[in-house]
RNA sequence: GCCCCCCUAGCUCAACUGGCAGAGCAUCUGACUCUUAAUCAGAGGGUUGAAGGUUCGAGUCCUUCGGGGGGCACCA
C-alpha cells in the first residue's frame, strides 16, 4: 500500500488502521458508525440454530444433522446425499467486535463477539458485492462491525452468519492482545480492564455474575421487607469500625471530613427514626494496606432488623447467599481452587469457645493456660485484656482452619463494643462471624441499644488508642440518637467483594473489582 | 512501612557461567471462494521499565528510582 507504513516505527499498527479509516470514509461509510436498530444478540441467534434447514427440490424441509454428535458429520457429503437442494435459515442482523479474521482469497471468515457470545461470519466477494467487499478489506481485529445475513452452516457444520450487508460501527486504533494467549500481564489486565473484559476468557462473565449477585442480594432483602437507603459517604467522624479513614476537605465549610469506613452508625440512627428494616449496600473506604483480600475501597452490605437478634441475622445471611448462588446458576457445591465449598443451608454453627478449645486444646476460661499458650505463640500479654490476647490466639490458630461455611458464634464481650451481651452471661457477646476457607464473609450482632453502656464502652475502647484510630473519636451524636430509643435489633455486615470472590472462584479481590486502586502509571 | 520475586517488539515469551537482542501472534506485500489459533512466500518492527556504576564488552552483575505480584505488618 503506502510506503510510509513500513518505515513507521512503533506507530505502524495505528498508521495501518488510520489508513483503513481513510478508505472507509472514501467508500462513503462513517468509521464511527451510528444507531443500529433491530439487531439480535448473538446468544439469541445461536439459540435459533434449529431453524436452519435443508430444502430439497420438491420443497420438502429436512432438519440438519446433529453436529454435536460423537461421530463427526461430513456435511458436504450429507448435502450431496440429500441434494439437490439448498440450506435455508433465518435472516439476522447482528453486531460485535472482530476477534479473529481468516481471509482466504475472495472469502473472509470472521469471528465476532457481543456480550452474549460469539459467532462466525462468512463474507464472500461474489455474495456481498464489490462495494461491501471493499469495505471488508478495511476490517481490522478489534473493530466493531455489523451484518445483515442468513444463518446457516458451513461445510464443517459451524453455525455461521452468511453476510449479505456489511456495517461499520467503530474502529480500534490499537491492535488487540495476542489472539491466542490474550492479556496475561496482571498489571495490564487491571490498568486496561476494557481489554481484559474483551479478550481474557471468563472475565466479562465473572463481572456479570457480580452484577447478578448484587441484584440478588437486594431482591432477597426487598422481598423480606427491608428498605434500601443511601447514607452519607462524607463523615465528620468516621465510625462504626476500627480502621483509618481517608481524609478530605470541604472548601466552603472549611471542614475536615472523612470518607466513611462503615455504614453502621447512620443506619442505626434510622432505626431510632422508626425505619424498622433498613439496609445499605455501598462503598466504604479504609486507608489500610492492600492485599489479595483488601482493596482501599470495597462494597459492604449492612442490614438492620428491629426486634431481631443475631440469630435472625444468621437465617438472613443463609438466604442471601443461597439465593445469590441460585441467581448465577450455581449449584450448592461451588468450586474453590482444587477444592469445593458446600453452601447447603443451614451452615454449621459453633461457639467461639468450643472452636478455641478444639483447635488449641486450651479452655478459653482457663486464664493461666491461655497466657501460657499466648507466650508459646509469642503473643504479647503484658498490660492487655485477656480477651484481646485470646482473640489473637483465635485469629492465629483457629480462623485459618475454618473451611466452612461456618458461623462462629458468641464472642468474648470485651472485643465487641457495639454488641449486646448474652442474657445472664455478661462476658459473652451475641455476635457471629461467617467464615469460609479462612476468609471472613459476614459479621453480625445483637446490637447494643443502651446509650449509657454504649458511651461507657466507647470510652473504655478508646483508652490507650492512638488518635489515628477512628474508634478513638466518640460519636456523641450517635450516642444522643440512642438516648431516644433504638429497638432491640439484629445487625449484619457482609463483605460483598469477598462473597463474590467465593461464588466466582476468584483468589484475589482485584479479580472481582472492575477498577482496583493502582498507582498512577509511570 | 519491611522482605522476596517480576518488568525484553502492540501482545505472549526466548536469549547458557557477561560475548552480534530472537520466535510466535499481530502489522505490511503477494497467492488462495468453506476457513476456524486458516495456510504458503517475503518484508518491516527494540532507548531490554528509568538513571547511574563495574567491565574490552551488560538484557544478564552492582546501586538508586518507578510500576506490578506475593508474603509480613496494618485491618471488628
Amino acid at each position: 500500500m503506502s510506503e510510509t507504513l513500513a518505515e513507521d516505527s512503533p506507530g505502524f499498527h495505528e498508521a495501518a488502521r488510520r489508513n483503513n479509516i481513510d478508505k472507509i470514509v472514501a467508500l462513503g461509510h462513517d468509521p464511527w458508525g451510528s444507531r443500529f436498530d433491530d439487531r439480535l444478540l448473538i446468544g439469541d441467534v445461536r439459540a435459533r440454530s434449529a431453524e436452519v434447514q435443508f430444502q430439497v427440490e420438491n420443497g420438502e424441509l429436512l432438519p440438519l444433522p446433529d453436529f454435536e454428535a460423537e461421530e463427526p458429520v461430513e456435511y458436504r457429503q450429507w448435502k450431496s446425499d440429500h441434494g439437490p437442494g439448498s440450506e435455508i435459515g433465518p435472516k439476522v442482523r447482528i453486531a460485535g467486535r472482530i476477534m479473529l479474521k481468516r481471509p482466504t482469497g475472495k472469502l473472509i471468515f470472521l469471528n465476532i463477539e457481543d456480550w452474549t457470545g460469539g459467532i462466525q461470519i462468512f463474507i464472500g466477494k461474489k455474495q456481498v458485492g464489490e462495494a461491501n467487499w471493499e469495505l471488508a478489506q478495511c476490517f481490522d481485529l478489534g473493530d466493531l462491525v455489523g451484518f445483515d445475513g442468513r444463518l446457516g452452516r458451513t461445510n464443517t457444520g459451524e453455525l455461521t452468519v452468511f453476510a449479505e450487508g456489511l456495517h461499520f460501527h467503530s474502529k480500534s486504533l490499537e491492535p488487540p492482545p495476542d489472539k491466542h494467549a490474550g492479556l496475561v500481564d496482571v498489571e495490564l489486565r487491571q490498568r486496561r480492564r476494557y481489554l481484559d473484559l474483551c479478550y481474557t476468557e471468563g472475565v466479562r462473565e465473572r463481572f456479570l455474575k457480580r452484577t447478578k449477585i448484587v441484584a440478588s442480594v437486594r431482591n432477597t432483602l426487598n422481598a423480606q421487607g427491608f428498605c434500601e437507603i443511601e447514607g452519607p459517604t462524607l463523615h465528620a467522624i468516621a465510625g462504626g469500625a476500627a480502621a483509618r479513614p481517608f481524609v478530605t476537605h470541604h472548601n466552603t465549610l472549611d471542614l475536615e471530613l472523612h470518607m466513611r469506613i462503615a455504614l453502621e452508625l447512620h443506619l442505626k440512627r434510622l432505626l431510632v427514626g422508626g425505619m424498622e428494616r433498613v439496609y445499605e449496600l455501598g462503598r466504604v473506604y479504609r486507608n489500610e494496606g492492600i492485599s489479595p483480600k483488601h482493596n482501599p475501597e470495597f462494597t459492604m452490605l449492612e442490614v438492620y432488623q428491629a426486634y431481631g437478634d443475631y440469630r435472625s441475622m444468621m437465617d438472613l445471611t443463609e438466604a442471601i447467599i443461597v439465593n445469590a448462588i441460585q441467581a448465577i446458576g450455581g449449584e450448592s457445591k461451588l468450586p474453590w481452587g482444587d477444592l469445593e465449598i458446600d453452601f447447603t443451608a443451614p451452615f454449621e454453627r459453633r461457639t467461639y469457645s468450643e472452636l478455641f478449645t478444639e483447635q488449641t486444646g486450651v479452655d478459653p476460661e482457663d486464664e493461666s493456660a491461655v497466657i501460657e499458650l499466648a507466650k508459646s505463640l509469642q503473643i504479647d500479654v503484658e498490660g492487655r485484656h485477656l480477651d484481646v490476647v485470646k482473640n489473637e490466639i483465635f485469629e492465629e490458630k483457629v480462623e485459618d482452619s475454618l473451611v466452612g461455611p461456618i458461623f462462629v458464634i458468641d464472642y468474648p464481650a470485651s472485643i465487641c463494643p457495639l454488641t449486646k451481651r448474652k442474657a445472664g452471661v455478661p462476658h459473652i457477646a451475641e455476635r457471629f462471624e461467617l467464615f469460609v476457607h479462612g476468609m471472613e464473609i459476614a459479621n453480625a450482632y445483637t446490637e447494643l441499644n443502651d446509650p449509657d453502656l454504649q458511651e461507657k464502652l466507647f470510652k473504655t475502647q478508646l483508652a490507650g488508642l492512638s488518635d489515628e484510630d477512628s474508634m478513638a473519636k466518640m460519636d456523641h451524636d450517635f450516642v444522643r440518637a440512642l438516648r431516644n430509643g433504638m429497638p432491640p435489633t439484629g445487625g449484619l455486615g457482609v463483605g460483598i467483594d469477598r462473597l463474590v470472590m467465593l461464588l466466582t472462584n476468584s483468589t484475589s479481590i482485584r479479580d472481582v473489582i472492575l477498577f482496583p486502586l493502582l498507582r498512577p502509571e509511570a
